[in-house]
DNA sequence: GTCTATACGCGGATAGAC
DNA sequence: GTCTATCCGCGTATAGAC
C-alpha cells in the first residue's frame, strides 16, 4: 500500500474539518475544497466516505503508536511525557494531536473510532501501569490525561494542572 | 414555560437516541417515532432541530445544577459525589447521567452544546474548590471525574478508579 | 489523475386535512 | 394536537470527458 502525497493533504484536511466543526458537518465537498481538489478528485483516491474515514483511522492509530513509542523512550517519563502534551499539544497541535481529537470527536458517531479510540487508551494505560507500577496510580494518571483531552475537545483549557505536574505526579504515587 | 408532558417524552427520545447512536445520525424522524409520534407532531412542539437541541440543552443545564445542588448538600461530599456517581452512572443511567453525556457528545458538533458542557464543567470545579481548599485538589479530582466521562464516551469504563474512590481523594489531597 | 455534470436518496420543513 | 402528503435543498456517488 503506497502513499501518495495527495492521500496525505486530503487526510489532512479531513482531520482539520473534523476537529474543528466535528464530524458529520464535515462533507466530502467541504474536505476536497480544504485539500485543494474537486470532490472527483478526492473520489478518486478514497471511494467513499466510509473509506475516509477508515483512512483517518489508520493512520490515527499508527501516529498514536509512534507516540506512544516516544514516551516510552523519552527520559522525563511515560507518565510525565503523557500529561505534559496532554496539556501543551492543544496550543502546538502536532500531527498525533490532531489526530486523536479528531478519533474522539468521530468516536461519538462512529463506533470504529470508538474501538480505535478504547485501543490507543489501553495502550496508554498499559505503558503507565509498567512505568509507576502501582495500577491505582497508573489509572488515575490515565484519567488525568483523559480528562484533559475531554476539556480540550470542549473548548476548555487546563493550565493549572499543567503548571503543577511533578505535584500532580508525586499526589498520584502511593503515600 | 409549561411543560406538557409529551415535550419531554420527546426529549427523553432524543436524548436517549443521542447518547447510543451519537448526534447527527439522529433524524428528526427517528426520535419522532421513538418518542411515539409522527415528524409532524415532533415539529408542532419543536420547530425546527435547532429548536429541539435547545430544548435538550436547557433541560441538561437544569437537571446538572439540580444535582449540583444535590452534591453540595450529600453528607459524602461534593468530591466524593462526583467520583462516585461519575462511575456508577453508566451503569445506573439516570436522567442527569443521560442528559450529560448527551451534552457532550452533542459538544464535539455543536457550539452551544460546548458552551454548556463547559459551564457545568465549570460549576463542579467552583464546587470542588470551595469544599476542598486546595486549587490543585480540586483540579485533580475534576480532571478524574472528567476523564471517567470520556471513557464512557468512548465505550470504556473506569471500574478500577471507581473501587477506589476514598484512596483516590486521599492522593488528591497536600501531603 | 483530476475535473464537470448529473442521478439519486434522504432529511428538514411546510401545508393542510382531521 | 397530531397526522399525511409534499416540496426543497444538500450530500453521496457515478459517468464520462479531458
Amino acid at each position: 500500500m503506497p502513499r501518495p502525497s495527495q492521500r496525505d493533504r486530503i487526510l489532512d484536511a479531513y482531520t482539520e474539518l473534523v476537529v474543528t466543526s466535528g464530524p458529520e458537518t464535515v462533507t466530502l465537498e467541504a474536505v476536497a475544497t480544504a485539500a485543494g481538489v474537486s470532490k472527483g478528485g478526492l473520489l478518486y483516491h478514497f471511494g467513499s466516505r466510509e473509506a475516509l474515514l477508515e483512512g483517518l483511522l489508520e493512520r490515527a492509530r499508527g501516529l498514536n503508536a509512534d507516540d506512544l513509542a516516544a514516551a516510552r523512550a523519552a527520559p522525563e517519563g511515560v507518565a510525565h511525557y503523557y500529561l505534559r502534551t496532554s496539556v501543551d499539544e492543544p496550543v502546538a497541535g502536532s500531527p498525533v494531536y490532531r489526530a486523536t481529537v479528531a478519533l474522539i470527536k468521530l468516536a461519538t458517531t462512529e463506533p470504529r473510532a470508538a474501538e480505535a479510540t478504547r485501543a490507543c487508551l489501553a495502550g496508554w494505560r498499559a505503558a503507565l501501569t509498567e512505568e509507576l507500577g502501582d495500577p491505582l496510580s497508573a489509572d488515575l494518571v490515565a484519567a488525568v490525561g483523559d480528562g484533559i483531552y475531554l476539556r480540550a475537545i470542549v473548548g476548555d483549557s487546563s493550565e493549572g494542572l499543567g503548571a503543577a505536574i511533578d505535584e500532580v505526579l508525586r499526589r498520584a504515587s502511593p503515600r
